[in-house]
DNA sequence: AAGATTGATGGACACGTGACCATTTATGCC
DNA sequence: GGCATAAATGGTCACGTGTCCATCAATCTT
């Protein structure tokens, strides 16, 4: 593998020189650059960001750690940040916690043992690691919380508004005349510490409903889980009349559980929904939704951390929140016995 | 950040000694080996792999670029390798070429400046980019295809057996009385040099039909390409009888303009595709699929090349075929009028 | 007990680059 | 034409590690 020493001596330049073609062009004789462009050329001399990053003390690597790759929503988030952070030059080390708090951890070490200048993190459940991710601060990653923040964070995030889109969609299914509303999955400060579940309970109190306890079981945010959770709730003396799932993930194990049990939507059930995956408009009914801006959180995101790496993190944490948008699809309707 | 130096300086040792306690502390004293162990402890000291692939002279990375990064196909292909990868202490870069040669080119040149060890290529359309990854891999870099290859590819390849499944695929339908069969999307050299566009036809004759050159049409591997090549085809005079998508992103866009046109499925238009989505499942009526085995040929593809890497590139190219499954749900069903 | 052998530990250097400072060459000015 | 100034180019070293070889202590052999 040639490198600048090697174009150096084919140009007939000094290695600061050859050096100088590439990064400060305009410091060159435009025939000196020329020669060492050449050279550059033949030998496909391309500079090691190895030595380039250990010699500078900063690398141009950036880590994404999400919950599970194969969620729509975070394939976007790669997707996005991908592009984003390689327009600047910049590599993306990605890896899935399987939302599970060991397996970030191990993640989290393979990052910091390669150096990356900026980690961008979908917090998993279970223990914090918010030891090892200060200490990570501390050594110069910057570091940015994503869909999902601990309490207190000293991290900033960039987070749809959850609070807006949950009390949002409560609101929209007490309208229709719905009063037994159960989320998929209710929160729990070890499983599932996420402010959608947190926020929940509260929704329905503004509009003066009582949480039922019978509703509010804690499951992993999983499709399998949602699945048998829906099919559990239904099965209730009184069961729910609507159904509000905080996950696209889950509302597939709920729209499975639902069609197996024989109940239509909405005549029987209705079903709301987070995130327009795009098979949710391919069901019959087609899903109402509650809209995340996923390209604009992972544009944002990448933004945000590319600038904190290159010119320092910004004097005031970052907190940015995204509103979610209803779209309604009709598969939430007015209950057939209104109580 | 502390070094190797800082630790040996702690423990009382040498540099040299205190590396051992890492990577071979069978040949240290038990106290020694204690002491620096503390020492790695206190300070919170993690190796860094820049340096250590600078002089190593081979990095601890592994790239790995595909399509797209939202087909679920992908998102499962990057979690099994993320995993596998991860396990063996290497880091994974990914990468997203929108099947477009170009960008592919962008993301070879900034993996290869990461001097990244293995490649996984899942390669674009367009021109592609052999000559560059023809010095890739000269100067090291073990690179496997997967997905797709390159005829007379100087690679390795991990894919489906395509050609028995499109085989079996077009069987399936013509068993079932269909006469009129369309591929959404036909073979083009450039647009979409894939090998199930290329075989179908073949699959065609070998049941005794002919391919309808009005039916073949190639299109991007986009579900909105999709969608307005169904409705084209069955507005034709006379239109297929059935359907067979090559991919799960486009099946969705097929579904969707069948049911725009108000046929339904499978009495009007069966429907036949590739890759076992989960939304395939959930809509009505359920798909036929052929399931790909994702995890399985992930696996297979991440040892590959941790092993060429760790160990030097097998003597044989890699060539491994994976079979498909036809799943049947009652997406397709004997047309209403046999020809 | 002296040499031979094994077990532990240490020292020097190179990987390719970027930062910093030094030096040479061209240009402007009177 | 000589000097000041700017423009171009060059030299040296350190980043943190892994490799290679050297050294020193401990144990074994006869």
């Amino acid at each position: 593998m040639p490198n600048i020493l090697d174009v150096a001596k084919r140009a007939g330049v000094s290695p600061t020189t050859a050096k100088r073609a590439i990064q400060e062009p305009h410091l060159l004789r435009p025939a000196t650059l020329e020669r060492v462009r050449q050279a550059i050329e033949e030998l496909g001399y391309e500079p090691d960001q190895l030595a380039g990053s250990l010699r500078r003390g900063r690398t141009r690597t950036i880590g994404l750690m999400v919950g599970n790759i194969i969620e729509p929503f975070f394939a976007a988030l790669i997707r996005t940040v991908a592009h984003e952070v390689r327009a600047q030059g910049y590599a993306l080390m990605v890896a899935d916690s399987e939302y599970d708090s060991g397996i970030e951890l191990e993640n989290l070490k393979m990052f910091s043992g390669q150096r990356v200048s900026g980690l961008i993190l979908r917090s998993a459940f279970g223990t914090p690691n918010l030891e090892y991710l200060k200490q990570m601060q501390t050594r110069g990653t910057y570091i940015l919380q994503i869909d999902h923040f601990y309490p207190d964070s000293p991290f900033g995030y960039v987070m749809l508004n959850a609070q807006d889109c949950v009390f949002e969609g409560v609101r929209y299914l007490y309208e229709l005349g719905h009063r037994r509303i159960a989320s998929l999955g209710a929160y729990h400060p070890v499983l599932t510490p996420d402010e959608r579940s947190r926020v929940f309970p509260l929704a329905l109190q503004a509009v003066g409903l009582a949480p039922d306890p019978t509703y509010q079981r804690p499951i992993p945010r999983s499709e399998e889980a949602a699945y048998h959770l829906t099919l559990e709730l239904l099965r209730l003396k009184e069961p729910p009349t609507a159904l509000f799932s905080l996950t696209g993930t889950e509302a597939a194990g709920a729209f499975r559980a639902l069609r197996e049990l024989g109940l239509r939507i909405p005549e029987d059930v209705s079903l709301l929904t987070f995130d327009n995956y795009s098979w949710t408009s391919l069901v019959t009914p087609p899903l109402d939704v509650i809209e995340q801006p996923v390209e604009a959180m992972g544009q944002a995101a990448a933004q945000v951390v590319l600038q904190a790496v290159e010119e320092g993190p910004p004097l005031e944490p970052v907190r940015m929140l995204f509103p979610g948008r209803l779209i309604k699809r009709g598969s939430c309707a007015p209950p057939r016995r209104p109580i």
